[in-house]
DNA sequence: GATTGACAAATAATGTACGATCTGAAAGTT
DNA sequence: AACTTTCAGATCGTACATTATTTGTCAATC
């Protein structure tokens, strides 16, 4: 019978070394999904999935109803699990959403900024341009501490936890692909901007900023993804 | 194309009467968070739950999990579940995040309105007149046919699901609630003058009509939820 | 005498196995 | 050809085993 072939194997020789490796079954799924290693629509079966995470079904069944609850699969009665499709699409729609979203948690973040805020912005910018997208991992660390700086503090949980998620989605997505040159430069100058936008406590233009920050960053996710469709 | 009317168990069935009946283990759970029927912050144990469910313990995680995926409950590895808290802020939050996005699609939805969009929105609002909040569950889903029809062709699939779960959260709090007078008038006006800008094409205009609608829903509800909690 | 630390028992979460029930589709019947 | 029956495959629910955490007790130390 055809079988789910793109799917992760379950470790096969190496255990215990590294217990799970922070990768539970539910990261493993999700990670599938998003990765496009499973089609789209495609059927989840439980008792497949355990065999080759090298479990029994019950933690595959959980793992699936959380991400029943997070929208990356389908459930239906009876009749088990599909992927939800991880498209271009769903790229543009969740940019789109932090695109309103992200400017509207800077506009607050000008309002309660400290003078100490911008020294630390403007440090991790330094190590970010010093860097200059030399490690992957170690550039996306930076980045993340720099835009966290800015929303952590920020009263509506609910949306923070919303941008934690879609940026975690992105970064899944756009983990391995390789930033071209313009995008590399657009950052640097999106985030020199934002700064200074910041400094001048100019609400607006920071809202602004973001906004296009967001936006380029979708653009460029959506042109590897295609790049990446087409090559293999 | 098949029918939209696609609704999970949109019948709303009351009888509480049966134990094991009726609803969903996972409905009956997120109903009692959202109502505040178990405290913030309690553990919600899994024996206890499935006893008191009248089923075995598997349900019950599974439908923890898919809460969690949602947001409802934390989970902490070897810990079991927390019930995340669902207060004045955690509406607020929904709200601020609604405020944003509901506008831009209302924004989209008055550049593809037809004719006969317009006047499907009318029929709707004369129904909810004439109904006058008569039956709370009628107005309800005339109200959310309203939105709906101006909602549910937008192309970012993303946004509109987490509008309809927002909605689904927000009718669950107030469900029971009474509606104060002023607040119906507001409804009403709010929504006259949402058609108005509409058939004027005046995009602008109907984004800042749906961005007071929500708004003012808001505020109904937290108003709503101090005085039930101050007289029990 | 009170506090702390170790150790044991209880409690609860997590994982495994299996039977019951449902679905989908291919057989067989009219 | 349409309807019914049958059956393999998959989901869903129950029971049990295992593992981790919490709690409670008691002795040792300050």
């Amino acid at each position: 019978m055809s079988t789910i072939t793109n799917i992760r194997q379950a470790v096969p020789d190496r255990d215990d070394l590294a217990e799970d490796g922070g990768s539970s079954i539910y990261e493993r799924l999700r990670d599938d999904i998003i990765h496009g290693r499973v089609k789209a629509n495609e059927r989840l079966k439980v008792a497949e999935l355990a065999s080759r995470m090298g479990t029994s079904t019950n933690p595959v069944r959980e793992a699936l109803q959380q991400l029943r609850g997070e929208g990356f699969v389908i459930m239906t009665p009876n009749r088990g699990a599909r992927v939800r499709p991880i498209d271009e699409e769903f790229v543009r729609d969740i940019c789109e959403i932090e695109v309103l979203i992200e400017p509207a948690l800077t506009r607050w973040f000008v309002g309660i900024v400290t003078k100490s805020d911008i020294e630390e912005l403007e440090r991790l910018q330094e190590e970010i341009e010093a860097l200059n997208f030399g490690d992957e991992m170690k550039h996306s660390n930076l980045d993340l501490q720099f835009h966290r700086l800015m929303y952590d503090r920020h009263y509506n949980r609910h949306a923070v936890d919303l941008w934690v998620r879609h940026r975690h989605i992105l970064w899944a997505i756009s983990r391995g692909f390789p930033t071209s040159l313009s995008r590399q430069a657009n950052v640097l100058e999106e985030h020199r901007e934002l700064i200074a936008c910041i400094r001048n406590q100019d609400v607006e233009g920071a809202a602004r900023a973001i906004g296009r920050h967001v936006e380029g960053s979708g653009r460029h996710i959506i042109e590897r993804m295609r790049l990446d469709k087409r090559h293999g």
